[in-house]
DNA sequence: CACTTGACCTGTCCGC
DNA sequence: TGCGGACAGGTCAAGT
């Protein structure tokens, strides 16, 4: 479930935390969260430090002074917490999470040399973390499909319009979730920012004029905009580095809403199936074109 | 080729 | 209270 937003958030969370750490030990449950081996763990992480944290899409990229990097991905529960030494006050983990860490969903920890460690939690094993050579991430599969990233300043209007097109038959839901068209819409955004737009989830791409395409582009940037400023959402577990929660979806329009009056007409938000995934839509708000 | 569906997992919630 | 089943949704492989 970490979409842009919340990736974001994890991102700028370890870019303060660990940025200059040196790795000194890691241990790991799962052989496909973690597929290195051990040689490659000693000769290329441990003893590293941190360069920095980047992100593409929903992926994460930690960058070593070994000219490796850790490619992370989330999935759908995992998280990166990172627990330092007396970090009790504001913005830093509750003592309560500090106790509780490693538990069950605990799948990889990354301990630095001054002892404070970053634990990779995932409860349903989606998600992995994998070592590769810096110069050859562009090269990953997974990432060298990505489209452009939703906030990237390359993805101007015109090229947002010409990359949907390339998928004119299906719904423009399944659509913009697709990564490598634009890279770091999930479900949650995706019915946000066509309930913004006016946009039924089924409508086919095909049959968007261009006007409401653009429409859409500009909710979906300044929704993900707006997200990153409330710490992203946590609908079921999400947490950022520092272990806060995000308060994003105490103002979604249509997210987990059903059942509740659309706040611009009244209508009750419906529930249904789009592209495989359950999908919020104001019916009167949002149509089919 | 364009597009859709199911598998991967585990925890939670709902109905009986 | 316990238990089976549906559901949650990011990505990829397999299917239509």
């Amino acid at each position: 479930m970490p979409e842009l937003p919340e990736v974001e958030t994890i991102r700028r969370g370890l870019e303060e935390l660990i940025v200059g750490r040196e790795l000194q030990a890691a241990e790991d449950d799962n052989p496909h969260t973690f597929p290195n081996d051990k040689q490659q763990v000693q000769n290329f992480l441990l003893g590293s430090r941190i360069i920095n944290v980047e992100r593409r899409g929903k992926a994460l990229l930690i960058n070593l002074s070994s000219n490796y990097s850790l490619l992370i991905h989330l999935r759908m529960t995992g998280q990166l917490v990172y627990i330092g030494l007396q970090r009790f006050g504001a913005g830093h983990p509750t003592k309560s999470l500090i106790n509780a860490l490693p538990d069950k969903s605990t799948r990889v920890i990354l301990t630095f040399k001054d002892s404070s460690k970053l634990f990779f939690n995932d409860q349903r094993k989606f998600g992995y973390m994998k070592l590769l050579a810096t110069n050859l991430v562009e090269e990953d599969s997974f990432i060298k499909k990505l489209g452009p990233d939703a906030l990237s300043k390359e993805l101007t209007a015109g090229i947002f319009i010409k990359r949907l097109k390339k998928r004119k038959g299906s719904s423009i839901k399944a659509t913009i979730l697709d990564q490598t068209i634009l890279a770091g819409i999930g479900n949650i955004y995706a019915d946000e920012g066509l309930w913004a737009s006016g946009i039924h989830p089924s409508t086919p791409v095909g049959h968007l004029t261009d006007d409401k395409v653009v429409k859409l582009h500009v909710e979906i940037v300044r929704i993900l905009k707006l997200s990153i400023k409330l710490g992203g959402s946590t609908d079921r577990n999400y947490i950022d580095a520092g272990g806060r929660e995000g308060s994003y979806l105490e103002f979604a329009k249509v997210f987990r809403r059903e059942g509740q009056q659309c706040l611009v007409c009244d209508n009750e938000i419906v529930k249904i199936r789009v592209a495989g995934r359950g999908t919020h839509v104001c019916t009167r708000c949002q149509t089919i074109e």
